[in-house]
RNA sequence: UGGGGCGUCGCCAAGCGGUAAGGCAUCGGAUUUUGAUUCCGACAUACCCAGGUUCGAAUCCUGGCGCCCCAGCCA
């Protein structure tokens, strides 16, 4: 990460970390990102990660990257190695740092050996509707199991088998002794391990097993010396339970600080409903362009900076945050408008031959790739008899404020020549098909020299030269600005979210544009180059995000 | 009617007893061979409401109201 792009806004677990330096109370800064490997990560992800390793970066500490890989009936290691990439391609590097719950559970193993031995956690062997009904309610009590005052020798017994596998899947669950009567639900009683016959994938079937999160996760801080436990709010009813833990055990207490999770307009965010979207095809995978997961914007044509600046931009806080797209979108803008190179393209052409230019001329003119940034040097364009523009840019009876092409009317060709349309080609229905135009041979790199202004610039390409590609126009995913208003999130869905161009032509410098480099086409917006492209044998853009548009605005 | 949180401009968000930062959005206007960019300017007598303390409160106290989370052998 470029350091000069840190602008560190102030929140309130920034302070609270500088305090607990300041104070002494702690001496160094642990922080780590523990996802589940259970599906790629989005948007809501890079808030936390961008959260975990700043902080840490900001106060010279480090940060982990641990998978909390504890529930071996969702977790595959096609998730933690999407989810490395992500993290490194946001540009963030855990070194070292590394780590998986499953690593730790021989230790988790004998935490639970030890708070057995303590009476403080007893095999329970009712059935999980059974241990449900006797939870209480909200405000009713539970009540405590039949089996809750068995002998801590009976208790290493059942443990020890069912760690061996004696026992079927739901037979028996090892619980933490608390208060079956305690008002904060989490603490009565919660499940520590849970028998799972299952295949992990980093341990495979050494265990069957397996510890829960909130017996897993505090502990696995602890080990680390995680010293800021960074989380969202929903674990604040947690926390009290992950400090009896860590009491009882005796071992490194690291702090808990929660924080609202971020909720994007136009998306959803679960990781759930994602992955339906993926199995049930509405996306053409995790990577789809309009998903809201960092493969998808990598592949959208987000970089990575633009994220972290929205990461930044969005602050952080303890209340349920919306926020606007638009936002996102300005970030994206912000980065793309400054790093990427300019290209010429037209979606839907329109034929414009130019009668006075000669037939068998072409001429190469020299134009900047970054208008703002002469340093990034030029492209050659060719400019010829036969061009394209894009059909929007004509009108038969423009209104008086339209500066583009319209009978009789002047515009400037972007980085040429001034033109006239002087007479037009039309179908049976009346369309226009060819715009005859005559060029002002003076103004190629100037304005014309009797002083009349020229309002309009328009793109174009030269018929002869222009590749063909197909254009992938996208747009926001769902059409409701909280997809979860409705009944199922589902119907929420954009019908129109994918508008696939397949009439464009670009300037030829774009024949070798790689997978994922990312062009203004100027007028248009921002696209990148797709990895489709490679496969089909043919140019491919998607289309990463507009250009402000205050001519459409006023449209409506 | 249990417990835990949260309430500052349309959306985020600073502020932590001394008289409302900033960003996005919106609306004006200037420059412009992208109706883009850039640049200027406007945009909360007001901080959920009602009382109270104080010379002074968004900031402290009391009482309301509203919203979010929790009853997985998920994380």
């Amino acid at each position: 990460m470029n350091p000069s792009e840190t602008p560190a806004s102030a929140n309130f677990i920034r302070t609270l970390i500088a305090e607990d330096l300041a104070n002494g109370r702690r001496q160094n800064v642990v922080t780590r990102f523990p996802p589940e490997p259970n599906g790629y990560l989005h948007i809501g992800h890079a808030k936390s990660i961008c959260l975990n390793f700043g902080l840490a970066a900001e106060f010279g500490g480090r940060c982990h990257l641990r998978f909390d890989d504890t529930n071996p009936t969702k977790e595959e290691q096609e998730y933690v190695d999407a989810i490395k990439t992500d993290v490194n391609w946001l540009g963030f590097d855990w070194g070292e740092h590394l780590y998986f719950a499953s690593d730790y559970f021989e230790t988790l193993y004998q935490y639970a050996l030890q708070l057995i031995r303590a009476n403080k956690a007893y095999v329970d062997s009712q059935s999980a509707d059974e241990m449900r009904k006797n939870r209480g309610t909200l405000t009713e009590p539970g009540t405590a199991s039949p089996f809750r005052n068995r002998s801590v020798e009976e208790n290493l017994t059942l443990f020890e088998q069912m760690k061996n596998g004696d026992f079927p899947d739901g037979s028996h669950v090892l619980r933490a002794k608390i208060d079956m009567a305690a008002p904060n639900i989490t603490l009565r009683d919660p499940a520590m391990y849970r028998i799972l016959h299952a295949k992990h994938h980093r341990t495979g079937d050494s265990w069957c097993i397996y510890p829960m999160y909130d017996f897993a996760h505090g502990q696995e801080d602890s080990i680390e010396t995680v010293t800021h436990s960074i989380c969202t709010l929903e674990f604040e009813d947690h926390r009290p339970l992950y400090d009896w833990f860590i009491r009882e055990l005796g071992i490194f207490a690291p702090q808990q600080i929660e924080f609202a999770r971020l909720n994007l307009s136009y998306t959803v965010m679960s990781k759930r409903k994602l992955l339906q979207l993926v199995t049930e095809q509405h996306v053409t995978g995790w990577d789809d362009p309009r998903m809201p997961t960092l493969s998808g914007m990598r592949r959208r044509g987000y970089p990575a900076a633009a994220i972290r600046r929205f990461c930044d931009r969005i602050g952080v806080g303890r209340s349920a945050s919306w926020i606007e797209l638009s936002v996102l979108e300005d970030c994206v803008r912000e980065e793309l408008n400054d790093s990427a190179p300019r290209a010429l393209a037209v979606l839907q052409p329109l034929k414009v031959v130019i009668d006075n230019y000669p037939a068998d001329r072409i001429e190469w003119i020299e134009a900047p790739i970054h208008p703002q940034k002469p340093e990034m040097g030029t492209r050659k364009l060719p400019f010829a008899r036969e061009l394209y523009i894009e059909a929007d840019d004509y009108m038969d009876e423009p209104p008086k404020k339209f500066f583009r092409l319209g009978p009789g009317r002047e515009v400037r060709l972007r980085n040429a020549y001034i033109i006239r349309c002087d007479n037009v080609e039309r179908d049976a229905a009346g369309n226009a098909t060819v715009l005859h135009c005559s060029c002002d041979f003076d103004t190629l790199g100037a304005n014309p020299a009797d002083g009349r202004k020229v309002k309009g610039t328009i793109h174009w390409v030269s018929a002869a030269h222009a590749l063909p590609a197909d254009v992938r126009l996208y747009d926001r995913l769902f059409s409701l600005e909280n997809p979860d208003s409705a009944d199922d999130y589902r119907q929420a869905l954009n019908p129109d979210s994918l508008q696939t161009i397949t009439t464009a032509r670009v300037e030829a410098s774009l024949a070798d544009a790689t997978p994922g480099a990312t062009y203004q086409f100027e007028r248009l917006g921002y696209f990148s180059a797709d990895r489709d492209a490679t496969s089909e044998n043919r140019l491919i853009f998607n289309r990463t995000v507009t250009l402000r548009d205050s001519w459409a605005k006023e449209q409506g």
